[in-house]
RNA sequence: GCUGCAGUAGCUUAAAGGUAGAGUCGGAGUUUUUCAAACUCUUGGGUGUGGGUUCGAUUCCCAUCUGCAGUACCA
């Protein structure tokens, strides 16, 4: 076995944002190449002039970007093997196109879009529904191996539109083995004469793929599932060329959460999960939402999407993008498509938010609160609500009260915990707070129970209004915590403010 | 239709012929502190179906069903 230098590339096309099935197969391939030391390489195919949408390259790259996924060679960064652009290697394809006719690999077809939609129907008037130009029908079409040659060459020469074809041979079984399926075998007669040039001067993907794979020298080509069928012609070229085929990995579908069939764009917000790594705004002024803007951490992001389709073969579950490369394999990627489910992804930033530093939450909650506050205070903040929350977003939503005084109370905890006598008790509990020095937790929860058996209550019939006073909520963490942190002042004045608004609401009721 | 690929708990999946195991979700319990938190425990599958090979099959073979993908001068 030869052992080339690892090279390979995510090819995508700029015909819209990166989908999160894209973003997969990026990262399995960045992972390959990370793992055997070799070079990750981003091109663009935008060989189809007339897909192409703007900004979908910008897109592709930031999104990559934020995924921490960086190409080492590819558009913008560079490399020995550029342009990484297709439509800028547009020049050097219509020699390979004609290499492959003088081997006698491929032909000039001159039928219209028409010619062939018109055979297509009359095929299907006649219960054939799957017309195919092949070694069968193309006898009868219009080609440089049924015209007589001058009138080739005056068509060629008046410039009459014309396509190049592959000569797919009959009868003839085509093997290659697929590093995630095994052998994979197919007969060409199950095959057509795919069109490898277009009349617009430009190669199709089935070309273009192979020329370009081959002179930057990719060493495997791991792509989506929906290649499979089309592998066996690649492979087909590679010969035609006298190259050597590089390995090839077809990664399983993404499926929908609900039912069957592919992921699709639409799915995401239909089902109130995003489908792509960042907001992606349509030039219709549609909005497809992303992991990025909904408050995702990437890491989060990557480790979900390393396992759908891939397991390490442990219990391990949470992965740095480092320890993913120490671990992956594409041996360990599994043949059967990959259901996405939103439940665990929201599981894994959970993981993530609790597992990042105090300091570092209160940095980025810094940024998302109005308002100056200091850092340590944010921190504690960090440290008291990370336990409960899944975004970042949930920490001022959910503990709104360590920034702003309540407003409000719950009113199911009101009528429950609210009895006639605790008023009296709160307001003694607020008169032992004012006594209390320092004011820590400890000193307070310490004080708490003391009064608690004096007047021979339960924690549960008195706790949950102390919440109320200061929080205006029936949940949250440790309320001497909560108590500390916000300081003794704060904790009196909402408590002599709360009682009052509290016993006006119960008067009301 | 044709070709290809796949089918293990609701979901993601492990077990490369040898007692079908995890995580998530769901459920229950504990914490004389409330709580959607934490901790503990837990229901749930006989591997799409039917045959075959084998002492033994989720793993191999055949058939069948279902799903998906491809079937474009799209990638």
């Amino acid at each position: 076995m030869s052992e080339k230098a690892v090279r390979v590339r995510f090819a995508p096309s700029p015909t819209g944002p990166l989908h999160m099935g894209g973003v997969r197969t990026a990262l399995y391939n960045y992972l390959f190449a990370k793992k055997n030391n070799g070079t990750f390489v981003l091109r663009i195919e935008d060989t189809d002039q007339t897909r192409f949408v703007k900004g979908a390259q910008e897109y592709i790259l930031d999104a990559l970007a934020w995924c921490g996924i960086t190409p080492d060679e590819g558009p913008g960064i560079g490399g020995e093997h550029g342009p990484y652009i297709q439509s800028e290697r547009k020049d050097m394809y219509p020699a390979y196109a004609e290499e492959l006719i003088k081997k006698g690999w491929a032909y000039y077809a001159f039928d219209t879009s028409e010619d062939l939609e018109n055979m297509r129907e009359q095929a299907k008037k006649m219960k054939m529904p799957n017309w195919q130009y092949n070694s069968i029908t193309r006898s009868s079409m219009k080609n440089s191996l049924t015209l007589p040659e001058d009138e080739v060459n005056s068509r060629i020469k008046n410039s009459e539109p014309y396509v190049i074809r592959f000569k797919m041979p009959r009868n003839q079984d085509v093997r290659f083995e697929d590093i995630v399926r095994g052998w994979v075998v197919v007969n060409t007669n199950n095959l057509d004469d795919k069109v490898l040039y277009k009349s617009d001067g430009m190669p199709t993907y089935h070309l273009a793929n192979i020329v370009d794979d081959h002179t930057m020298a990719i060493s495997h080509v791991i792509r989506g599932e929906e290649w499979l069928p089309s592998a066996p012609l690649h492979v087909l070229l590679y010969e035609a060329f006298g190259w050597e085929a590089p390995k090839f990995a077809h990664l399983p579908l993404l499926l929908r959460p609900d039912g069957n069939g592919k992921l699709s764009k639409r799915d995401g917000d239909r089902l109130g999960f995003p489908v792509f790594p960042t907001n992606w705004t349509t030039a219709e002024g549609e909005l497809y939402s992303g992991y990025r803007e909904k408050g995702y951490f990437p890491a989060a992001f990557i480790n979900m999407l390393a396992f759908l389709g891939w397991n390490p073969g442990t219990t391990q579950e949470l992965f740095s993008l480092e320890e993913l490369v120490a671990a992956f394999t594409l041996e360990r990627v599994s043949k059967s498509g990959a259901k996405f489910d939103a439940e665990k992804t929201k599981w894994y930033q959970q993981q993530y938010l609790r597992a990042t530093p105090n300091e570092k939450l209160a940095e980025q909650l810094s940024q998302i609160i109005d308002g100056e506050y200091d850092r340590n205070y944010l921190a504690v903040v960090c440290n008291l609500m990370k336990e409960r929350a899944t975004f970042i977003t949930d920490i001022p939503l959910d503990g709104d009260y360590f920034f702003n005084e309540p407003t409000e109370y719950d009113e199911k905890t009101v009528h429950k915990k609210w009895k006639e006598e605790t008023t009296e008790i709160m307001q003694n509990w607020c008169n032992r707070l004012t006594a209390l020095d320092p004011f820590t937790s400890e000193i307070i929860e310490v004080s708490f129970k003391q009064y608690l058996e004096e007047i021979n209550k339960g924690i549960g019939a008195v706790l949950p209004a102390f919440r109320l006073l200061l929080t205006g909520k029936a949940m949250g963490p440790s309320m001497f915590e909560i108590s500390a942190l916000i300081g003794k002042e704060e904790s009196i004045k909402r408590m002599e403010q709360g009682i009052k608004k509290i016993a006006k609401l119960k008067i009301q009721s």
